[in-house]
DNA sequence: TGAGGTTTGGTAGATATTGGTAGTTTTTGC
DNA sequence: GCAAAAACTACCAATATCTACCAAACCTCA
């Protein structure tokens, strides 16, 4: 790839996640990471971005579109990990639902190699991929539930009820031995939705979720085929889960 | 192969991927790579392309009505003049569908005062109040069009044929006395579902699209009920459009 | 047909870019 | 506040690409 398509594409990914690693962006732009930091310092001279220790941010971010994924530096690392792993567990070509979320994000990021087709109802997923033609992209109907950037309501219902997939990726408020929950009441009829759309169930849940419980019920532990987490995941649960004959997987 | 076509058929390659390395390039055009360097520094000089290490790229990257960039500097004081004006027809609380395209993204700019309700297929519409709660969006769904970020194909169209609103914001490539033109076909279909949804059909159309004529008819006159344009608009064609009942508005 | 010019494909040496690695600085975790 | 880990800078060797030039092929027109 030519210098300036590399220092292109760093631009874009960068307005798309606000803030990006240097692995991050070796990986996006399929470069070294030498090759990248100097892509940054050229960049950062002509103002286009502001480096930082480890990465890099946007210079002037847009001001409100990604508002959740921006201030999301929270367990970055984590996520970014679990959004590796669980990538992993693509195949070529697959049909992927994404449900919206932080974690399920970062996942969204490291699935262009497996080109497959995504379904989702976030509109950060839909605009990382909306400047390629590499992925077809899928985005269900629904009204804009703010700040969060999720499509919701009927018509989003409406459309994963119509539609099968092979994979549904999906992330949520808490995960316990009762099963997994959800704070967002409107989130769950479409989370339901989703789930009876896809063959394989894969939930991407950081450590924090574990042991926790949120407002109301999405799905008990028979519904998940795989979970996804991180190493400080508490290993008690770990272990009944994989007892219940549910895949986990430690990122990292 | 002729040089002259030799050439075009770089450029034309060129316009298509944005960037092109030399082997790719020679590949394309069936020259040797010296011939394609040749070519490339005669172009250079042309101001066709610009030569970057190991390729080309196009000197300035094609934008039609559609293509978005959120760095779209071309007739800013137009369009945002025509996004003030067209946002002033709109009533408090109405329900606005708005088209995709540069243009109706300025017109979404200043709806906010105007609380309505917002259906639209342009991810750059929705991005745009995905943050705020004071305005509820409807995003309908659909397949991304690559580089565009609309949102196409049969859920697209399902969408708008189930509503009603009461005004379409539209745009398009050219108006004449014959009709309304739009270049892309995929879009067709929607905007047609669109202005059926609608009780009134505006137009925003900066002075360059008229008298435009593109690949295909999106609609004729009678359909329109408005059209927003700016001052350097050819004022023959306004004339007669207002003898044919539409109401012509000259922004600022 | 053949001389004269032009275009083409290829090549050697010069130049630029890339990926990797020491050694230093910054950050992190306790 | 200290030690370990991560990241940065600066440099080097290995590629990749560029320029400039050459000979062969290809026109053109008398």
């Amino acid at each position: 790839m030519q210098a300036e398509e590399r220092q292109k594409r760093i631009e874009e990914y960068l307005l798309k996640t606000e803030f990006a690693s240097l692995d991050e962006l070796s990986e996006q732009v399929d470069a070294s990471v030498s090759t990248v930091r100097r892509d940054l310092t050229l960049m950062e001279a002509l103002g286009v971005l502001r480096r930082t220790h480890g990465g890099a941010r946007v210079a002037n971010p847009k001001s409100d579109e990604f508002t959740f994924s921006a201030r999301d530096t929270h367990q970055l690392g984590e996520k970014d990990a679990i959004g590796r792993a669980c990538a992993d567990l693509i195949q070529p070509n697959q049909t992927v639902i994404i449900d919206a979320g932080t974690t399920t994000f970062h996942v969204a990021k490291f699935l262009e190699p497996k080109s497959p087709q995504i379904i989702t109802n976030s509109l950060p997923v839909a605009n990382l991929y909306s400047a390629t033609n590499r992925i077809e992209v899928v985005v269900s109907g629904g009204v804009i539930y703010p700040r969060l950037g999720v499509l919701v309501g009927p018509l989003a219902v409406e459309a994963f009820s119509k539609i099968r997939a092979d994979v549904a990726i999906m992330s949520s408020g808490g995960i316990s031995m009762e099963g997994v929950s959800n704070s967002h009441g409107l989130l769950i009829e479409i989370q339901r939705a989703m789930i009876s759309a896809a063959k394989k169930v894969i939930f991407c849940l950081d450590h924090s979720k574990f042991g926790r419980q949120s407002l109301s019920m999405l799905c008990d532990l028979d519904t998940i085929d795989t979970i996804v987490t991180d190493a400080a995941a508490p290993a008690d649960l770990v272990t009944q889960f994989r007892q219940r004959g549910i895949e986990v997987i430690i990122a990292e």
